[in-house]
DNA sequence: GTCATTTATCATGC
DNA sequence: GCATGATAAATGAC
């Protein structure tokens, strides 16, 4: 597919706020979502595979690495082991069923 | 033989398929009698589930999908919306 | 931490 | 060409 450009680049910008104290109906909107490369993929996969769980120093040599927030790597790892649970769940229902076993 | 299953498994999980007609009728029949609230519960999911002949799963995709696409263009789904209302309507008084 | 969501994106059907 | 189902980031309840 395609490698993620320049939208989605999280490299020095961070959250915009800097200076605006408009507070009461701050219209502080969701990040948006910005799917990550493969190269980004590929890096937190193989450290899933050797723990589903992260400590915070890996966390942090990982978004480095990534050019992610550990907010980010810590998410990800959040959803992944969703992911995982689901695709557990998904494989014993599908092998349940045995068509050819 | 395993890899064959497997990836068997893989594509059957990727793969699209579009919900029978009546499945469809019973997810937009319970979606919009709880328009106020179409949040089903986890009991209320399978049961439609079963109704339907798919997985829960699916059903929370159906509700997920159908939550943001009728909050996004509620004038698209006008014409749907009174269709149900009628239907339920009109089963309520016989 | 889990987990049901929201939202955008992906992939397919037709 | 959009409609539709599934998945990937991101949020929030608990």
């Amino acid at each position: 597919q395609q490698t993620n450009s320049g939208s989605c680049s999280s490299t020095v910008t961070k959250d915009g706020n800097a200076g605006k104290i408009s507070h009461s109906s701050a219209p502080r909107q969701r990040k948006k979502r910005c799917p990550y490369s493969k190269f980004q993929i590929r890096e937190l996969e193989r450290e899933f595979f050797f723990n589903v769980y992260i400590n915070k120093e890996k966390r942090l040599q990982l978004s480095r690495m990534l050019n992610l927030t550990d907010r980010q790597v810590k998410i990800w790892f959040q959803n992944r082991r969703m992911k995982e649970k689901k695709l557990s769940r998904d494989r014993l229902q599908y092998f349940s069923g045995n068509p050819l076993l | 033989a395993v890899m064959i299953l497997r990836s068997r498994f893989l594509d059957a999980r990727r793969k699209r398929r579009n919900f029978s007609k009546q499945a469809t009728e019973v997810l937009n029949e319970y979606f919009y009698s709880h328009l106020s609230n179409p949040y089903p519960s986890e009991e209320a999911k399978e049961e439609l589930a079963k109704q339907c002949g798919i997985t829960v799963s699916q059903v929370s995709n159906w509700f997920g999908n159908k939550r943001i696409r009728y909050k996004k263009n509620i004038g698209k789904f006008q014409e749907e919306a009174n269709l149900y209302a009628m239907k339920t309507a009109m089963g309520a008084t016989q």
